[in-house]
DNA sequence: GCCCGTCGTGTTACCGCTAACATAAGGGGA
DNA sequence: TCCCCTTATGTTAGCGGTAACACGACGGGC
């Protein structure tokens, strides 16, 4: 081909183009396979739609080329929602290792369906929660996953918003419903009920005079229900109970000084039996009491909840509430998956959990 | 302006025009207030490049529409690396709460840079860190954290890429630099330095029959190393050391069944001291070895690796090496993000562990 | 031989946003 | 008064991919 006599000569108003990240693109992959870049989309999207010696060429240009697909782009070229492929997670602290187990079980469960887990933690603040989500809803999440079902104004009409896009909102470790109000789709349990339940199982023992000592986190709504469900079930048995708040610190720690609140002022018990908020609080109140010589049960029962390995190896074992932590996750992930795939919104799921009595109840 | 005659009538081959997501765009809200998309664009970035009396009438627009930016759009447009403000971490297990806690130093320390944490775990498997990165990839993180040094060609691969295109690579939890590679940034602090320090510790209180009791988990290499270390250490000091293996199962119950590697048929201690691969194996074999009556640390010293709160409740107290975890991610959230300001390389960071000897050893 | 349907691939336009350049209006200094 | 520079905003093109439609080649029924 013979060059112009006059050559072209970049334009006076030449733009510089702008380059990309420096990684193979469609485009690329296309040239390499001598097709164009919508056979390539095709390909790797419906290969069957594609000739099979079209299809050999373009695989080989994918690995030649090392083709890594450009999920941003794929999201904003497919305006359906849904089709980002990823999940954004709000738990209050991924330290506590009750969420670290849930937030396993969804990634678990999502491993495999080609869905990403963008994570967040609100340290229990509903103002955290609003702004974490206002970021993670920048990302076009294709379902939401929050903690229990208390949230800001903000937050409440962000998610409202995002479900009527059809994008799945679920809210976990609570299950709750509240009969007139639309709820979103909640996977947990009644923390009420287990509350109560705890009240029941200390009754039933025969202790007689009792006590709640609740989460010194003042926003853990879901041990203040806990022990609104005692409270409540002691006074329907007409057993007396009252509620301690233990102090706001490294749990085990909170629950040895929390100990203090359970006895008079001659180190007596002033109460035949507790149950707290956690069983790191259950087990520093464990501890204390056998330091100041106490004898468990007998002189005084503990209930934790939550399981934590740390409670079955003390002496005597921590009678506890086992908590489907890792379940909520991957039911959390089921449901959500099925709701991208069906398109309906997801079901509400009430998990079990059983009280486990062991030696200090 | 008068319509044309003849009105135009949308042409034959009119187009579906694709539908967006529903929300509030650029667009929707320049026309709110009455300019066009980039003054929006503008006002949003760089508030003061706009004049006083338009931004006014931005900022109501947006409020007036709930506009939300949408990310994806945003890092595509802007084609330079790192823009994605996104920070993608693979780990081995969230549910272990040594990595749960670095993944909270690390979105802490992300919080407020506006910087999104995109998660993956791999369950202590290469081939999964593969998988997962390639997936995570496709995000276009501004900047990739993994765990450990040890990865799949093909992940290896990818990792160098990612840096050589100015992604920042992170390795967390291990420092260990080897002397002819380019390596990669690394965060954490040198294993067999801490095995040779434990067996130090226990040489130096007198013991003088050793065994490591090694994680189950055939890829905790990290664990590995720390056993080498150990083994190391011993032989230069000419101390006789062992290293077994702990069955594949849960931690405690797998360090129950640990112990009876250290004693023989009769059930006396076979060896003066062992130190573990981590504090819920010491804990597990701590337990047994009580139950079997030995006093310790007179029959038996051990000495665990983590220090976890159990292990500061049993009896004796177990002696232990503290990790730096939640101080890794948090390093790790700042050097990245001092990388991804200053567009260099982020520097090597050796964090400070500690051995501390409580009543087991 | 003609028509129509299917198959495989290409063309065009657009997702929502931003870089680069363009342009209009004002503001001094000579 | 003219010019140039600054300031505020707009225009154009493109990031990398995909939806919708277009089109040519082939094949089979009549």
């Amino acid at each position: 081909m013979r060059r112009s006599a006059t050559p072209p000569a970049t334009p006076p108003t030449a733009r510089q183009p702008r380059r990309g990240h420096g990684r193979a693109t469609l485009a690329d992959v296309a040239a390499a396979a001598g097709v164009t870049a919508i056979t390539v989309s095709r390909y790797l999207r419906e290969p069957q739609r594609v000739a099979p010696a079209t299809a050999a060429a373009v695989a080989t240009a994918l690995h030649l080329t090392g083709y890594l697909p450009n999920k941003q782009a794929g999201v904003l070229a497919s305006a359906a929602a849904g089709s980002a492929r990823m999940v954004a997670a709000l738990i209050p602290s991924i330290a506590n290792s009750i969420f670290a187990e849930t937030v396993q079980g969804l990634a678990d469960a999502l491993q495999g369906s080609g869905c990403e887990l963008l994570l967040a933690a609100t340290g229990y603040s509903a103002e955290r929660e609003e702004e974490q989500l206002r970021a993670l809803l920048g990302w076009f999440p294709s379902a939401l996953v929050v903690t229990g079902r208390r949230h800001t104004p903000g937050a409440l009409a962000l998610l409202r918003q995002a479900q009527a896009r059809g994008t799945p909102v679920i809210e976990i470790w609570d299950h709750h419903p509240e009969p007139g109000a639309e709820n979103f789709t909640q996977i947990g349990f009644d923390h009420e009920q287990v509350g109560r339940a705890m009240a029941e199982h200390l009754i039933a023992r025969g202790y007689r005079s009792l006590a709640y000592v609740d989460s010194g986190v003042a926003e853990d709504f879901r041990a203040h229900e806990r022990g609104d469900g005692f409270l409540a079930a002691a006074k329907r048995r007409r057993v007396p109970a009252r509620r301690i708040t233990a102090p706001a610190q490294e749990a085990i720690e909170a629950g040895r000084q929390a100990f203090a609140g359970l006895v008079d002022t001659k180190g007596r018990p002033s109460v035949r039996a507790a149950a707290f908020a956690n069983d790191h609080l259950a087990c520093g109140a464990l501890l204390q009491a056998r330091a100041h010589g106490l004898v468990l049960p007998q002189d005084l029962a503990l209930l934790g909840f939550g399981d934590f390995s740390l409670g079955r190896q003390l002496d005597p074992p921590l009678s506890t509430v086992h908590t489907p932590r890792f379940e909520i996750g991957q039911a959390t992930a089921r449901a959500l998956l099925q709701a991208l795939h069906s398109g309906q919104a997801a079901a509400d799921e009430r998990l079990p959990w059983t009280l486990i009595a062991r030696g200090s109840s």
